[in-house]
DNA sequence: AGCAACTTTCTACACGCCGTAGAAGTGTGG
DNA sequence: CCACACTTCTACGGCGTGTAGAAAGTTGCT
């Protein structure tokens, strides 16, 4: 269960985009949205929770940054949802079916 | 937004495993909890509005059955999973490489 | 030390989704 | 036409999420 909201998710956009842990202002001013900083406390302190954000509480104000990387974080959605199913390799099977030739071109590259 | 709930997804398994179109009293039954069915009707229902499932309305009980496989479903999650992130290909690389050697066996199969 | 400004925590509310099902409505075989 | 089976309508409680004010805590300055 590491599934995201809308406001969850472009918080971690700006994580995981961002070199440097952020502050829970630097975030506000990021997300164009015209949030209050405590709605973006809130959310952080919720992907805390879910263990998708550390905090670094040494330093004030805290700063947060993502846990896993997106691939990682994606890769692990993508593993979920091959758990809801028996047959994994039947999905994927059809999975690869579904791909563009270029996209299928670089699974092979990537499979060796 | 095709993401089920628990009871949603057991009657969408018994759906994808039976041959037959399912009334929703045949769904109750095969469900081993103890629902009334009004409740399978009215996740059926819900079901449908979700377009995950079909409803021959003309017969009586309606029957009800799955619009895709469990494999075309689930292709579709992967593929929001997908759509979430900016660069597919960096996500399936990954996926790869945490895969067991006998599905990445599996999967150049696949690919030819 | 004491205040001002900044930061964090606590608490809360609304909304939508989901599990759950009773009450009321509708159709059908005898 | 009536009992029975089936369906629709309505509803409620819980949970996740977006949202933020009020209160509490911290820090730096004078």
């Amino acid at each position: 269960m590491a599934s995201l909201g809308e406001l969850e998710r472009s918080v971690m956009t700006l994580l995981w985009d961002s070199a440097q842990p952020l502050s829970a202002n630097e975030v506000c001013e990021l997300l164009d949205e015209d949030l209050a900083v405590t709605t973006v406390l809130t959310v952080l302190a919720r992907l805390e929770k879910k263990g998708m954000v550390q905090r670094e509480r040494a330093s004030r104000p805290h700063r947060y940054a993502s846990v896993a990387s997106r691939e990682e974080h994606t890769v692990e959605m993508l593993n979920e949802v091959l758990g809801t199913v028996p047959d994994r390799e039947a999905v994927l099977a059809r999975f690869i079916g579904s791909v563009s030739d270029s996209e299928a071109a670089a699974l092979r590259r990537i499979l060796g």
